[in-house]
DNA sequence: GTAAACGTTCAACAGTTGTAGAGTGACGTC
DNA sequence: GACGTCACTCTACAACTGTTGAACGTTTAC
């Protein structure tokens, strides 16, 4: 995916804009194929038709780079607006959601694919991803085992994403989304509403 | 955790294969905490208190040592034999007493911390850790949603594990076995047996 | 007691990587 | 139309990595 030939005529901000965001979506879809490590700048500038040495100088190292391609924006309007009973649904809408967009996605897959391994990638995954949305949710589910409810809501979503995402479990990768929403919803009341009488259908 | 010096009359083979062990013991514990590329062959080498060479002797490469060191060996008898109603709770079960022993754990954080960036952990974790049990489970479960609800239960399991062992994730990670087998136990009969009615304690 | 086998170390290489600094040529401004 | 700015490239370095082959000293076997 090389950048292609800008016209000339095209003025020196505008280009310089496009060059950078060139860089920045070679990035992202290296960083969330082959990670972290395995990504080197040479190659993320050759991708983008590049001298290794510009991507340097736009985005200060390696790690800049990184934090600027590997993001998952997280919108908690929805969510922490949600009853009880519409907390599962709307988590599961709001997460197929981000994936619907190519760059959202590979963003947010660069992102997971090193949360594991890389200290920066880990610490947003576990604050901005995972933390503040559980805690609007186990205000929402309240009692003593809210939080703990709301930690495994997250867990459960993100074990989802994983699977059918990175590791590609063929059972999981080949269901829709309303085939995981369908089996899924009601599972999800159970975990944040297990007061609440669970239809069988 | 170098090693100690050894007897000089123990036998030979013996010292060989403490040695080797002591190698194995410290690349456990540097892939589970840092990943396949941060961790280097010095490291481990130095961490066992011994001469890198030697390590390369023992297993060959730095994929060799990888592949003794991370391992998740998964016992599917019980699985296999439980009713539907026993799947969720033995499945559990299962995976937090392979985390009871430290040696164990560390064999498993390994390859689960490098799941995501690893080409033959990828496959491992998918194929013998995820999808060898997921058959059983779907024939179990049995109906036209067998494997989607079988590989959700994986998911599941996997992002629990993820949750409170690699990103420690407060909530879950403070949680006690016996807490999140009491409130996922009932979830996860609503995944696999959604026909069943689901008590409300 | 001699020699082979073996566990182990030493020293070194070749490749790759992130990164730095000087340099170049076109563009915008006066 | 000259000059400074700026996007961009060239070249190079220094560090680190996996990996290798020869060597050393002790243990075992005959």
């Amino acid at each position: 995916m090389a950048a292609e030939a800008q016209d000339a005529r095209t003025p020196r901000e505008e280009r310089r804009r496009r060059t950078e965001s060139t860089i920045l979506d070679a990035a992202r879809e290296l960083f969330a194929e082959s990670g972290f490590e395995r990504t080197t700048i040479r190659a993320v500038a050759t991708s983008a038709g590049v001298d290794p040495a510009l991507v340097m100088h736009y985005y200060g190292n390696k790690e800049g780079l990184f934090a600027a391609a590997a993001r998952w924006t997280v919108d908690h309007r929805r969510l922490a607006a949600a009853s009880l009973h519409d907390v599962p649904l709307t988590a599961l809408d709001d997460l197929f959601s981000s994936f619907d967009d190519p760059r959202h996605r590979d963003s947010a897959i660069a992102l997971l694919r090193n949360c594991l391994t890389h200290e920066s990638a880990l610490g947003i995954m576990r604050d901005e991803v995972m933390c503040e949305p559980q805690e609007m949710i186990a205000k929402t589910i309240g009692g003593v085992d809210g939080d703990l409810r709301a930690g495994l809501l997250g867990a459960t979503m993100i074990g989802i994403t994983i699977a059918k995402y990175l590791l590609k479990i063929p059972s999981v990768e080949g269901a829709s989304r309303a085939d995981i929403e369908r089996v899924m919803t009601p599972v999800l009341r159970a975990l944040v509403d297990p007061a609440a009488e669970q239809p069988n259908a």
